[in-house]
DNA sequence: ACCTGAACACCGTTCAAGT
DNA sequence: ACCTGAACACCGTTCAAGT
């Protein structure tokens, strides 16, 4: 019953997945994907990296449990709105958002078709879809294009946001170095490029992801 | 002028960036994205690890390259439709097939914003949002959500394929024992993924799809 | 200009040995 | 049962040295 209070070197607790689990979120988040190892967290552990597999299976396994942690946060602090529409907007937008701020969750979602974390967003956006009253035998097809689109957009969304920040830029920068780019290809290969450097420029990724999410909403209203 | 045509042993051709690049699609196409290693690509190339340095930046820019590659082909094996919608499809079923049978091709294109081979798709599918006739300040977001959409229910599709390919089963044993598993689940905490395990053994990836674009395309018709 | 291949600084993972 | 840390079999990348 009573810990160990001596020993300062020492860690306070034992090992356990949940620790484990807790600190590879902090190196993801400060250090990024390729800042996680096993070393690296073995050392933030202060143990050695064959003790981590006692708890964890491998890499991936690692990966995926992280990236599950932050999903089901991210659910759980999803609050149901006034209509089904609503409510999957605020879930998208949940999403959306906690993939920007751990980009990393993005390809750990797309790298893990079928495990946990997404089967969570899955189940959450079904229910809505279901509420949304379409027929029975469209429910799959349209939660699928609902999880696919969100997972799709806010990943390519964190890969823009990490670019940027690979070049020491911050977004509206980055956009207007972008924006120019695009304003000086060439008019007969890329004339739509070319046509909307302007709207890449003042653009709001998470506005546009938004209206991705109405257009299928007003889709699936047409269709019935 | 004249190739020596001696030597069984050495290579026939000099080395080259798109030797490189052909080489590389073959490894990753046979042996996946962990198989690509530059010394795997020497010994095929029958040179040193380091000449490909000559010709290639770093591991990054030759996954670009292969990626590349591939979208250029599929893009130009796509004719246009009888109208816009129709091409639409055409190009976003193209992307589909292409990414399902380079599963390599979807992640490297999520983990590629901005660069070419993204551009090529988005300006491809831009100028027939133009010719959809919607206003001319939703062309960028129009685009982008299909452009997204595309890329990120193809690269799932492709990571179901090499799950199911990693358990050593085909498609539809795959699917029967997701199916099995999902309604399986706790009916209090996923009771949508039970309701719809049924619609999962039997629906086609490919089909969803393209009711996914549809869906988006309704939704552009309902907005005008 | 282009190629060679050894060397460097890492990885994930395993496993005998300890407590 | 849980932890240690050396060791193994790899990586991507560099660079002096060759042609």
């Amino acid at each position: 019953m009573v810990k160990k209070a001596r020993g300062a070197q020492r860690r306070e607790e034992s090992l356990s997945r949940d620790r484990i689990i807790e600190a590879s979120i902090e190196i993801l988040d400060s250090r990024g994907e390729d800042g996680l190892t096993f070393r690296a967290l073995a050392e933030r552990l202060a143990t050695g990296p064959g003790a981590i597999y006692w708890h964890i299976a491998n890499k991936s396994d690692l990966l995926t449990a992280a990236c599950d942690a932050i999903v089901a946060r991210t659910l759980e602090a999803c609050v149901a709105g006034a209509t089904p529409q609503a409510t999957i907007r605020a879930l998208a937008l949940g999403m959306f958002d906690a993939i920007d701020a751990h980009p990393w969750v993005g390809s750990a979602l797309t790298d893990a078709p079928g495990h946990l974390p997404i089967v969570r967003i899955f189940e959450r956006i079904g229910q809505q879809v279901r509420a949304l009253g379409a027929a029975e035998d469209t429910h799959w097809a349209v939660a699928s294009a609902l999880l696919s689109y969100v997972l799709g957009v806010g990943g390519q969304n964190a890969a823009n946001g990490q670019l940027a920040r690979t070049r020491g830029l911050d977004r509206s920068d980055f956009l207007e170095t972008m924006s120019t780019a695009w304003s000086q290809l060439d008019p007969d290969e890329y004339p739509f490029a070319r046509s909307v450097a302007e709207q890449l420029r003042d653009h709001d990724d998470r506005m546009d992801f938004l209206a991705g999410i109405d257009l299928i909403l007003k889709g699936i209203d047409a269709k019935r």
